[in-house]
DNA sequence: GTCCACATGTAACTGGTTACATGATTGG
DNA sequence: CCAATCATGTAACCAGTTACATGTGGAC
């Protein structure tokens, strides 16, 4: 139950209408948070249902009319509730470390082009991240918020980091391998 | 379309019933990939009508009865196929990087002991991995197939590290920070 | 006036989760 | 025989994905 939480998080930050919260998504909070328009869509008519948010007022509602919304007060409430739960780590789900395992039964043919795909896309959002914070939190002077946002940003380029050390960890490991198992 | 490979990857490792896949599942291959006892059986029975498993026939197929489960020539080609099969980086989402920059906005009341308590849950499996890396690697000799599972492992004590040492830091950083935002 | 980008939405499907049902086997 | 445990399964639900539908406004 995460995206209705962040979605109201979203626009805590800055009102926004459908679309513009799927462009936003694409950038910073879909970094660890991804959703598709229909998705945000469909939540926002539920938000919009329950009172958490409202369309702003000045809008006309029609199909094609672009529609902006804002969070109300029991809106933010609920996302400060969320916040606060406690809430259980769910389980991980990798796709690259189940292929790799599955690679040590049936053999690793064919799997490092995919990895060294793996490896530049990594090293791609990795750059971004660095850019992200050169731009938006030069050295020294972090309000209290900015310094939570810079903490989850930190959060992000580990994160990346560790995907290209152990990924060229894993190539090299690759080249030393006898060409096992073809099929 | 990861569980049925995960699935096959097991089968391949060691025939089993539902029951011992779900134990399985819950030790080593459920670290990188989870399911449960219901997911388990709903993917065998399809996995059998594709003709990529079939029950090994000994066992009587009854409700209470324990019936086991060996991979065929096709199943073993289609995870070949799988493995080697160019797949992009699924986006990521992680709920309590989302719950901190919720925080960021709502105020951090009440996160704290959360971040406490997954620091300690991280802990454990980083001290669970190393253990079973002691067990299962032992210094200096490692086969080829060893050397794949020995890389997968190596990414979970490197991943677990990182979050332990990540909510370290965001502990500190919380001491740090003014009450900000009871509500 | 036609095409394209913007903007909002519907519908069908897939995979994962939760709750529950059913039968077999074993220990007391 | 009764309870607990092993073992297999059904059903309903929910969240995320994919494909498609519809309307508006501006560029040419």
């Amino acid at each position: 139950m995460s995206l209705p939480h962040a979605i109201l998080t979203a626009l805590l930050e800055k009102p926004s209408s459908g679309l513009e919260l799927t462009r936003r998504f694409d950038r910073s909070i879909g970094y660890f948070w991804s959703a598709t328009h229909q998705q945000i869509y469909r939540e926002l008519g539920k938000l919009e249902a329950e009172g958490h948010i409202r369309a702003l007022p000045s809008e006309q509602p029609a199909r094609g009319q672009k529609k902006s919304y804002e969070v109300l007060p029991a809106g933010r409430a609920e996302l400060a509730r969320w916040t606060a739960a406690s809430q259980d780590p769910k389980p991980h789900r990798d796709p690259l470390l189940l292929r790799l395992r599955a690679a040590a039964v049936v053999g690793t043919a064919g799997l490092e082009a995919d990895l060294n795909r793996h490896l530049e896309l990594h090293r791609r959002q990795l750059a971004d991240y660095e850019k992200i914070e050169q731009r938006d939190f030069p050295p020294g002077k972090d309000a209290p918020h900015d310094r939570i946002r810079h903490l989850v940003l930190r959060a992000g380029i580990d994160l990346e980091t560790f995907w290209t050390q152990w990924l060229t960890h894993a190539l090299e490991e690759f080249a030393e391998l006898p060409e096992s198992g073809t099929t």
